[in-house]
Parts: C-alpha cells; sequence; structure tokens
DNA sequence: TTAGATTCGATACTGCCCGTATTGGATTCT
DNA sequence: AGAATCCAATACGGGCAGTATCGAATCTAA
C-alpha cells in the first residue's frame, strides 16, 4: 500500500500547532490495526508476529514500532478498536430479560471468529498484566457499568432484592460463560444463558409472581 | 548435577524385558519436571524456556527433547505431578457445605504461588489445544467426576431438585471463580465462595424449609 | 525557495530461544 | 567384547523481537 499524501487540517486556528516535519500516515495506522486483527482472528496469537502484521499490512516494521511500544500494546489497541456496539443492554421491563438477551450476544461473540481475538486477549495477558489490565479497562468495566444500571432497574421494579451484591450476582452470570469459553469443556449455548439467569435471577424474579408456572415461558 | 548408576530392576521375571542399552535417568526426568514446576511457579510462563528448565535442572537440552515433544507437553505433565490432593470433595451431610469446603481449597490453591502454573497452563492453552486438553483432562475431569458424586448425594438427601443439570451448578461455581481468577477484576475471597454457594445451592435448599426467611443466615 | 524536522517503507543487524545434530563418555544389554 | 541407548555439553540453522540506518517523502518556518 503506498499512502498518498494527507489532507493538511491543521496548519492554524485551532490552538493546536501542527509539529514540523511529516505527519505520521493515518492509512498506516489503520492499515495496522486492520491487519492486526484479521490475523488475530484467522491465526491466532501463537501466529500473530509483528513481522507478519507489517508484511500483511503492506508497513515497515519500524513503523510499527514506532507507535506501538509491543505486541501486547498493538493487540490491546487492535482490540480496543473493534468492541462492537452490539452489547448494549435492553430495557425490556424483566431483569432476566434484559440480561439474557445481552449474555445471549456476548456468547455470539465469542463464538464468532472475533472470539479468537478475545482468548489470545485473555491467554496473553495471563503472562502479560498490562494485556489483561487492558481487557478490565477498555471492555469488561464500561459493559459493567451497563449491568449496574441494569440490575438497579430491576431492585426499582422489585425484581431483586435490595441488598444484592451486583458484583457476585454479575460473576455468576457471565463467569460460567468465560469458563465455557476458555476452558472449553462445555458448549455455548443459548439454553446454557437461559439456564444461568434462570438459576441466578429467576427464583427472586418469580417470588414476586407466584401464579406463574417455573418453565412456562 | 551428575546421576549416579541406578538399581537394576528388572533384568528378568516379570515379562517386560528391559531393551538394551543405557536404561533413561529418573534423576533426570524428576529434576527436569521439579525445574519446570519452580521456574513456571516463580518466573510464570513468559520466561518459562526450555533452556534455562535444562540449565536449571543441570540437564542437557537434548535429554528434554529425547522425553518431551515440545514445550506445552513438558508444562502439561509438570502440571500432572504437581496435582494436588486437597481438592477431594468431604461428606458432611450438607451439599452446600460439601461444596463450599472443595471451593475455598480450590481458591487457596489458585491465589498460591501453585496458581501461577494454573494460569499459565490456561493462558498458554488458548493457542495451543493440547494444553488446554491436558488440563481438561488431567485436572478438571477427575474432579468433576466427584463433585458429581456430591451433587448426587444432595439429591438423594432432598437438598436438590431431582432434575436439577448438574454441569449448570458446577459451572456456576467455578464459573466466576475461574472469571475473578484469570480476569482479576475482584477478589477472590471465601466469602465470594459462600455467597456462590448460597447464590446456586442456597434457595433449592432452602425451598425444603419455607419458615426460613431468605437472608436470614 | 530553502533548511530542518519528522515520517515513511525497506533492510540489515543483534540477541534470544526453539528444536536438531553431533560428540565423547557412561551404562546396560547380549 | 560389542551393540545399543542413555547422558551432558555444545554447536548449529532458523524464526522472530526489537533496534538502527538509509534514502525518499511531507510537513513547518524563515
Amino acid at each position: 500500500m503506498r499512502h498518498k499524501a494527507q489532507p493538511r487540517a491543521n496548519s492554524q486556528g485551532n490552538g493546536r500547532r501542527r509539529p514540523p516535519g511529516r505527519p505520521r500516515s493515518e492509512q498506516a495506522r489503520l492499515s495496522i490495526l486492520r491487519s492486526s486483527l484479521r490475523l488475530l482472528a484467522k491465526k491466532g496469537f501463537s501466529e500473530f508476529t509483528i513481522e507478519a502484521v507489517a508484511a500483511h499490512a503492506s508497513v515497515g516494521k519500524a513503523t510499527v514500532y514506532r507507535w506501538w511500544p509491543d505486541k501486547a500494546a498493538l493487540i490491546a489497541d487492535a482490540f480496543a478498536s473493534s468492541t462492537t456496539r452490539k452489547l448494549h443492554f435492553p430495557d425490556t421491563g424483566s431483569v432476566r430479560t434484559d440480561m439474557s438477551q445481552q449474555m445471549r450476544q456476548l456468547v455470539k461473540i465469542l463464538l464468532s471468529r472475533r472470539g479468537r481475538i478475545v482468548s489470545a486477549m485473555l491467554g496473553a495477558g495471563q503472562s502479560d498484566n498490562n494485556l489483561i489490565a487492558a481487557f478490565r479497562e477498555r471492555f469488561l468495566k464500561p459493559r459493567r457499568q451497563e449491568a449496574y444500571a441494569t440490575l438497579r432497574r430491576g431492585i426499582l421494579r422489585g425484581q431483586l432484592g435490595k441488598n444484592v451484591d451486583m458484583n457476585l450476582i454479575l460473576d455468576s452470570l457471565y463467569g460460567p460463560i468465560y469458563m465455557r469459553f476458555l476452558i472449553r469443556h462445555d458448549k455455548l449455548t443459548p439454553e446454557f444463558v437461559d439456564g444461568l439467569c434462570e438459576l441466578t435471577l429467576g427464583k427472586r424474579f418469580r417470588a414476586k409472581l407466584p401464579h406463574l408456572r417455573s418453565r412456562a415461558s
């Protein structure tokens, strides 16, 4: 990829002056991130090498190292740049439905090619604190905030007890998903997700509606 | 380590004839496994190299490769050889107590230096199917068998429903532990274990005793 | 227009580790 | 004794990490 000149955007007027010298190539940056994701999803972490990324992106190896200190930082950035927008929590009026729908989406993504990026991130993160921290901060934390809000709505509706331990509930819902995803001892199915929701959320919910039979819906 | 000659144990009489040639050194084998575990627990997976293991075990690199095809196989064997005997399930008369005690032991091990071996195994397993399969077969599966028996005892006692999904329950109990262990977003404490047991096992248990209030104990 | 700064892709380089091959010696068989 | 296999040590080729360098390109400032 021979990069063309870029439109100049910043010669004056907006406070920040561009420093002298050739500006960095946004195409190169995007090409590196895209190639990283593709390589990671296709070949997995063990075949993810900076040299392969650079070659595939038609970019000099030094260009990669100029902007990312090491492989871990590149993976973290590529992962963050790929973060899907499909993981929002709906507001259906039922905590259990809200959680179940979002968890099904997560499972779908984990089972797709994108899931290899997650497992690479978590796998390599076991020997690199920065990687696992990046996963927490850029992926887990934002969704946890939404999940808290979802649970709080359930509390206000009386579908959850006032004093529930939200972290305990969320780990009980997502922990089994991650365990099956990482250890692969059993299948990740929508039915599994529903079973989790029923086990963790179902009892309290139905306690408010005693006339409903347990497996009716 | 200069290895001394070993007592001959098999010149005749027990069917299997020893093949001609110098027999392999059991000291070398044990020294390699011990050094692997020590290195893995102390330095983690990223600094685990065959060369370091061989040097630390005072053993030729070729000796390592003669008996283990690659790094993954060595880690799997070292891990299996270290498998603790502390993870049995007691039989206290209460499923919840049985599970809670075993889970607390697991947490204790995960938080000890031995836990680094587990995370190395699971981390590297994300890019090596043999490693993750070894974890499942040599570690997870045997304990699952015991866990099934423990749950069945609970069913016979009426502490669990007759048609519970045992895999769902076990993943609900252990998944959150592995998630916190691998992602490190929250603390692994005995209280967390108890919370998990209450959430997953407590309700059904007390469903047999409707006069008890939910958050009383 | 020119000088200086910084980027670009390309390539060469060092260093670490993997996994193999070789060597000289030790141990156990027939 | 001779064959077979093991041992530790060491050398070697190859792959990749991360750095250094080069000529060309693109920007600012004067």
